[in-house]
DNA sequence: ACCTGAACACCGTTCAAGT
DNA sequence: ACCTGAACACCGTTCAAGT
């Protein structure tokens, strides 16, 4: 499902040449680089434009304000995330319970994980700006996979499937941005992982999941 | 145990008459007003101390830049956030695990609901800011009232308390702050919190803590 | 001793002038 | 048609001038 940004966010143009869309792709990458370099505060127009290789005049021409820059920048990452979730949802339908939650708490985290710096730039750019309808829609989306997965175990027998799914997913998505806001040393966040599948783990198995692979009949 | 602030964003002086008190207060109050009225991105200086009812430079002798006002007002925050966990904690030493659990995530939840219009907006007040060191300072006090609780349960028998007691402290609060972010309506942060309980609940049950109350011997 | 607010440097955004 | 960058309004911060 497609939740359209608020208008004032919206990009003004889209790309239709292969100029304007290598254009838009350094200035994403130019964004990313400010950010992780010289953190939020001293992320400017300027200075993305400097580093993109283009005028600020060119840059407005794409992005009305700085804030759609981010919009949009925060909107592809969190695209991106979603397309990887959703494909480890779709590899383990049917899989018992158990396997389904340690595919999905390592897919996000190591989506997460694999370039920190980036996962960190865009937590923090995301916060100057109005992206309840970025959140919205990425959580639909993974609503809408996780549930699916999770109703094709064997023997799955949810009371209430909606929230426990929606309890899982928050769960999940909070803690690993929590590990991350405090910057624990690498050993501790692993430990946390693995704290978090066998906490997800009792509480499906809890809520109605088959967490085991069934017995075969023979 | 008291975490000293990066030093550039020390209070310029302390407060040593009332009237310097009392400014502070309101300055700290106006911010607070200016956040949940305009967002982050409309708090200025000058905005702050028009509501406040000083000029900027009075305000810059106190806080020697914007950020050190944010710092101070988010310590302040969590000071009496922490504060009030830390008596929930002592207030249910020797408790059965159950009823420990269920209050420290009562407790958490609550400070952070009642005013959940200053809660979300010191969540984005803090996103500008370098408050690594306010939130390692939280956490060592948490860490250190829920450890001491969770330990003087009836018969609990932890293999990993500090792992326990860190993979708690981080799932309780990352999702308590994703709820607030996503902006779920109020009956489905109601359900989630208490999904959150047996969540938490089964997961200590099954790392060493006794749940439910022992039966009395007789 | 403490307060004020005009002044300065910098940032987001625009638009007349270029190609 | 598209790009440029000086210009404008606004914001963080300072400091000479007031009380």
């Amino acid at each position: 499902m497609e939740v359209s940004p608020p208008r004032h966010l919206k990009a003004r143009k889209q790309p239709r040449q292969a100029r304007s869309a290598s254009t838009i792709d350094a200035i994403f990458e130019a964004t990313i680089q400010v950010l992780i370099a010289e953190g939020t505060h001293r992320l400017t127009t300027t200075r993305v434009a400097e580093r993109a290789g283009v005028s600020v005049g060119t840059m407005y021409q794409y992005f009305p304000h700085k804030q759609s820059l981010l919009y949009a920048l925060n909107e592809r990452y969190l695209d991106r995330l979603a397309e990887r979730v959703e494909m480890t949802c779709r590899t383990h339908h049917g899989r018992p319970t158990g396997e389904m939650v340690e595919a999905l708490i390592a897919a996000y985290w190591e989506a997460k994980t694999e370039r920190s710096d980036v996962t960190r730039a865009l937590y923090s750019s995301a916060v100057e700006l109005d992206n309840e309808a970025l959140i919205d829609a990425f959580a639909k989306r993974m609503d809408a996979a996780t549930r699916a997965m999770l109703l094709s175990a064997p023997n799955a027998r949810y009371e209430d499937i909606d929230l426990v799914n929606l309890t899982l997913l928050s769960v999940i998505f909070g803690t690993v941005r929590n590990v991350f806001e405090r910057n624990l040393p690498s050993s501790d966040q692993q430990a946390i992982c693995e704290e978090l599948k066998r906490m997800c783990l009792a509480y499906l198995a809890m809520a109605g999941g088959e967490v085991f692979p069934p017995i075969q009949a023979t």
